[in-house]
DNA sequence: TATTGAACGATAATAATTATTGTTTGTCAA
DNA sequence: TTGACAAACAATAATTATTATCGTTCAATA
């Protein structure tokens, strides 16, 4: 624990909402400024990995196309980034209201499971085991 | 309706999964070598804004961390790309099963209200009047 | 047939992120 | 104490994804 992670974990701690790198970057240059934007990504993704953090959505860095028209969610491998898609009726929400609070109006209802793809389950047990 | 979009339509059509634009751009090359890249990107947006295919995710700008650590799912507005927590009490799941198709293991569920927001509705609303 | 505007291809520019490199700093053992 | 070592750092180059610019093509139409 170096000092800029400590002073970048809790800079993070008072922010709220969602920040991206660039906002955490100018927030905790208030602090340190000589901290460089390449240590706040590197800091972040070591916050995320070790589970103190978290991402808003997993972005698989380009621009992705549904080219299934039929109405299903996906699941996200959170190792290999793979998206499945998966019938809407196995993940059936109790309730799928067109009004929501602050007056923001509902057109569709995406499901996103994450977790571990059978491939990545087997590759980690392999890994431990040597 | 030019030729290259045509082209392209008819290709993506064949296409499954969730392609991204350079996967398009391989695959329409190969009926009219000397397309861009630019021209992929600019249809493949056309048509997203059309309404004939839809993104996988809205938002893979930025990376973006959650700074809040309670159980919640997002609002999503498709116009103005706005995140707004709310509470996972308010869209409850009717099952959040561990083990799914494919040996897939849920880890976390998380629920995108894509649509729109108050302000975007009120400014869409003013713009059709004038 | 001449005009013209939308779309195109090439490519420059931008934005987001990651890799590289030389330097600093704290830890530990001679 | 001092010197070796490794982790982390700042600066910055490089890469990737995307968008903007610009000169050209081409089909519809005046
Ligand atoms: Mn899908
Ligand atoms: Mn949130
Ligand atoms: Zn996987
Ligand atoms: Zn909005």
């Amino acid at each position: 624990m170096t000092h800029q992670r400590q002073v970048l974990y809790e800079a993070m701690q008072k922010m709220h909402g969602h920040p991206s790198p660039e906002d955490v970057y100018l927030r905790v240059r208030r602090r340190i400024p000589s901290i460089s934007l390449a240590t706040v990504y590197k800091n972040i993704h070591l916050f995320i990995e070790s589970g103190i953090l978290r991402e808003v959505s997993l972005h698989h860095g380009s621009l992705r196309v549904e080219m299934n028209a039929h109405a299903h969610h996906h699941l996200i491998c959170v190792v290999c980034k793979s998206i499945t898609d998966i019938d809407e009726a196995v993940l059936p929400l109790a309730a799928k209201p067109k009004h929501l609070p602050g007056g923001f109006r509902a057109e569709r209802y995406a499901v996103d499971v994450l977790g571990r793809c059978q491939a990545c389950q087997k590759e980690e047990s392999a890994q431990k085991a040597s």
